[in-house]
DNA sequence: CTGAAAGCGCTAACAC
DNA sequence: GTGTTAGCGCTTTCAG
């Protein structure tokens, strides 16, 4: 492979005359240089193609502006929306964003953990996921969204949508429209976004006089449509009954959706359904569907602001951020 | 910031005792130390929570185990599933993946581009976007998807679906509905890929001794079924009478589905409808859409493969790749 | 305003 | 088996 020699400042010296730590100067426009020299240096730049080697450069500095972002499943409309919003954002700011897909795995994203860290990344933003494994955290700013690490590292701050709430608008929304036996579909996992989902709505089924049901509260091992279908299909077999739905995602709600289809249920005639997310697919389904919108572009900002600020050394303004969520009243309620 | 110190090869060697040389070969598993030393070695990179400079690796070895990927708009389905199952493949080979969100800008790309060759990457993917662009191109191994450049890169090879069948597929499954008046609708950038697919769609409409009228060509100028929506309302307000429609992503033909509706023209009655890619979105929408499957699992592998063939020093295969599609029916049409 | 030189953390000859 | 040493490309004192 006759791979052309790396060319180095120590080229852009030669061919210049002059030293590597003036062209060093001059690249990283540091000042204290003639206008000629400048110009001498950006020449011989533009003609040997010089890019800089980052890792020279990261080794000597100890930082490279890069931020790490961790993100279990990037084909989720949720997730790439807030990866696409941080990522601009830091890249006006002059930070480039390693995206690193776990794939909902706690050992890849070890294994993501201990890459970031020996690439001397500044900063983490780490989206969702399991609570724990906060061991080996690299140490550097980090921004959890959707996540309440056990013991959170040190500088660090936690944003997320106010799920509360939104279970809580949720089964409010089906108590109004009358909805009695009221059924809950989720993730198997108990992460801290669905615990308080879910805690929401039984706030809301209590104060209504309703005792939740166990036999009425599905789960699934992944959160897809897929497992949603077989979960409520499953379940409707079972002889379980209920007129209202709260399914904490949309990709579930349309599983769900599906399978009431396939039983002949009518909805929002027989059963009233309400999903979570607001990810596009949620208005374009054959019944678009009422959800609980969380409001990504906020929780992205909110990201970006608080990380840069520690980042630069300050600390954060407050540890945990709560993004209010709103209803969008489609058709299956 | 009372950031502790980075723990070094250094404070390893110090604490066990061994030389620098010793750690980093126990380290990299070179082979040539006794197991006690393995050992103790191992032990103190437990309590030290040790984790290899990459930087400084990469400086001395001017290679990374990092792989680049552009693409154009992580949201888009399509692409993230390339993504995903990319980066899936290459963790299982040792590379990391650096993915690069262009928001299809040029100028983005060519700031990626120096960034990744300032990181000193060793293989590049590079998904869709302009066909042109391909100044300072890293000088690694790079597989292009659904992209055609003017002058690839030395060691390259191209993958891409059989989007000439895909138009023509598109065009004969309405023909054979009994269409006689079809338009299209896609991409006002003429990339290669769009422009495959037109030339076989016109080539069936040829075949049925149909000419292609001007007026039904709408296009749009970013890809997404807002633009589609508001394309297809103007073309129908402006008196365009048309009995079937490619359009050229599924995003689009969701817009188009909507504008139809609102323009109360019955679907598949009196307009039929055909997307391309098939995102998942397609089979959940109000009327499944009838659409041409792009096999992302397949160009992935293919993509992987040839990437690792050429990084480890062999040629590609071939130079070029067309991967099938197929037609999926659905409700459309 | 510019240059010489040290050193970031690591690997790879080359000695022993 | 293990240690010594010389850089990889860059930034940054410190002199001049």
């Amino acid at each position: 492979m006759p791979r052309k020699d790396q060319v180095s400042i120590k080229t852009i010296a030669e061919k210049t005359g002059l030293s590597t730590a003036t062209v060093s100067r001059v690249i990283n426009k540091k000042g204290g240089f003639t206008r000629e020299t400048y110009e001498r240096v950006q020449k011989a730049v533009q003609e040997l193609d010089y890019v800089p080697n980052a890792m020279a450069r990261g080794l000597r500095t100890r930082s490279v502006p890069l931020v790490g972002i961790i993100v279990p499943d990037i084909i989720n409309e949720f997730f790439s929306r807030i990866v696409l919003r941080v990522q601009l954002a830091l890249a006006a700011r002059g930070y480039s964003v390693f995206i690193c897909n776990t794939d909902e795995s706690a050992e890849n994203e070890q294994t993501y953990l201990a890459t970031l860290q020996g690439m001397q990344i500044s900063g983490l933003v780490c989206i969702s996921g399991s609570d724990m494994t906060d061991e080996a955290w690299p140490n550097v700013p980090t921004v959890y969204i959707d996540r309440n690490p056990i013991r959170p590292a040190p500088r660090s701050t936690i944003i997320e949508s106010d799920n509360l709430s939104g279970g809580w608008m949720a089964a409010t929304e089906l108590l109004r429209r009358g909805c009695r036996e009221i059924a809950l579909l989720g993730d198997e996992r108990s992460l801290s976004t669905a615990l308080s989902r879910r805690n929401g709505f039984q706030h809301a089924l209590n104060d209504a006089g309703l005792v939740p049901e166990e036999s009425r509260i599905f789960s699934v091992a992944k959160v897809d449509e897929k497992n949603a279908y077989d979960a409520v299909s499953f379940a409707l077999r079972s002889g379980v009954t209920f007129d209202g739905l709260f399914c904490m995602t949309d990709w579930l709600a349309l599983g769900a959706l599906k399978a009431l289809e396939n039983a002949h249920l009518r909805v929002p005639g027989q059963v009233r359904v309400v999903g979570f997310d607001d990810v596009r697919v949620a208005s374009y389904s054959a019944l678009p569907i009422t959800t609980i919108r969380q409001d990504t572009d906020e929780m992205s900002r909110l990201a970006v602001e608080e990380l840069t600020r520690m980042m630069e050394g300050e600390p954060c303004r407050r540890p945990h951020w709560i993004v209010p969520v709103s209803l969008i009243r489609r058709e299956t309620t």
